[in-house]
DNA sequence: CGTTCTATTGACTCGATTCAAACTAAGTGG
DNA sequence: CCACTTAGTTTGAATCGAGTCAATAGAACG
């Protein structure tokens, strides 16, 4: 049960970004996995780390973070794979953080090694994913380089509820947010004093609602103008087409609602 | 002779990341290629272009740089392949310009296919390639989001010297400038304004001079005190070993002097 | 039901921006 | 080869966005 759920996040994922056939995602169901459960601000691999698996996320946000500053560099979301790169080259240079309650499917560097030999579209995707990490680094450079506070977190709001999107969740605009706004000015490099008095002036204008643990965007279009969104560089194909393989379900309920995993 | 002069550039470039045979290196002499020369702030790659090759860059600095605000978000040096991503999704996100006149050597995607197929250490070669210009963007990220401008300049400034180094470049501290103090300020989302007096206050603690269009690192231990440099996200093998099979020339003579092509 | 973590508020400070002007170097054409 | 033009660098003064410090309020958790 737990592996079809980690096969749905990651054929979610994939396909949201390349076109799969029948057969691609019959590979993927052969996908060995351990499952793993980590509190808040647990870390899931450190500087020394030479990991040999790769991690699926299943249910929460991960974030890779500076050792020493404590910069977040990037969030990701359900279906993500942070850390695909160790297939490569398995020295890391920061921290992969939970943000909040996370569930995460350990996957052997040398099932994805398989799958890529096996289908050039596989091959294929998993390099998009990648791409997609660097295009959102990049974006997050642009982000802390050119941009004031406000129109900062704006972004990374619409980052996150744009790539929950792309995966079925936040249908309905509204995300668990279990992070908090500390986290929030470590991603938008603000401090948390002054993370804060930007939430509030989002909540004051309608933009947002941020309560018990829960974001609801009430005025998207607004928000993205503020933030500058422009959600391209996400690589995103049709996002009707990326849910073809599997009917909206309660999954978009709040809260980011899912099958109950607990540890 | 200039073919000659692009494979030796890309040889430097994968050797110092990765170990290639005697078999490897003849491959890459087989490599097809057209050298153009651009000026200043020309542009090599625009949004809307949808490249089917890559620009190895021989001589000066290219940058990325985006298209609504300038910031830019990455530097590269002779030896790297800035553009080298546009093999898998040729969409662009930003701008590919030239930092001061450059020489470029374009090479078909195909050829990237081929010698990626027919060794394994050249693909592994090419994919750290890729990662160390991911690994750049998060230093980049790290370097905007959390430390002050003079650190943010001279990080840079050891990032550029550092990556010179690894291809047998600035090996005496010292390489050509052909950039602004504007640009050096649009990397490090400064104002140009703030980037000459934190350059002015490197000059006064004698770390560096600046003049005619030449940087010279007169103190690098205190330059990388300053930056919070560590060269190790860079990827880089031993040094030494990178510079094998090309014996020191007159390379790392000063100005970054080269073998002269001109237009 | 107290302890702890998180959010909120106000006052003060500071690094960096902006604007404007002056200065210098580097081309360019007569 | 010099006068003119243009791009780049340098300087000072005024301003502002964001940080820091410190104290309070509120929520969550055992």
């Amino acid at each position: 049960m737990q592996k079809g759920f980690a096969y749905t996040k990651l054929a979610d994922r994939l396909t949201s970004i390349a076109e799969l056939s029948e057969d691609d995602l019959e590979l993927l169901t052969g996908m060995p996995c351990t499952i793993g459960h980590f509190a808040s601000h647990e870390q899931l691999l450190r500087k020394s780390d030479r990991p040999s698996r790769c991690c699926l996320l299943l249910q929460g946000y991960l974030c890779w973070k500076d050792d020493n500053d404590g910069q977040i560099t990037s969030i990701h979301v359900p279906g993500d794979i942070p850390d695909l790169h160790t297939m490569f080259a398995p020295r890391l240079d920061s921290r992969l953080s939970a943000l909040g309650p996370t569930v995460v499917a350990f996957v052997p560097h040398a099932f994805f090694e398989e799958i890529s030999a096996s289908s050039p579209n596989l091959n294929r995707a998993l390099r998009l994913l990648q791409l997609a990490d660097a295009a959102c680094l990049r974006n997050w450079v642009i982000n802390l380089g050119s941009r004031d506070s406000l129109t900062r977190v704006a972004h990374v709001m619409c980052e996150i509820t744009a790539r929950l999107q792309a995966v079925g969740l936040a249908r309905d605009n509204q995300f668990s947010s279990p992070f908090t706004q500390s986290d929030l000015a470590s991603a938008c490099a603000i401090s948390p004093v002054h993370a804060n008095r930007v939430v509030q002036e989002l909540r004051r204008k309608q933009i947002l609602k941020w309560q018990s643990r829960t974001i609801t965007i009430n005025d998207w279009p607004a928000l993205c103008r503020i933030a500058c969104f422009d959600a391209e560089y996400l690589g995103l194909r049709d996002q009707a087409v990326a849910m073809r393989h599997r009917p909206t379900t309660s999954v978009s309920s709040t809260k980011g609602a899912e099958p109950s995993i607990t540890p």
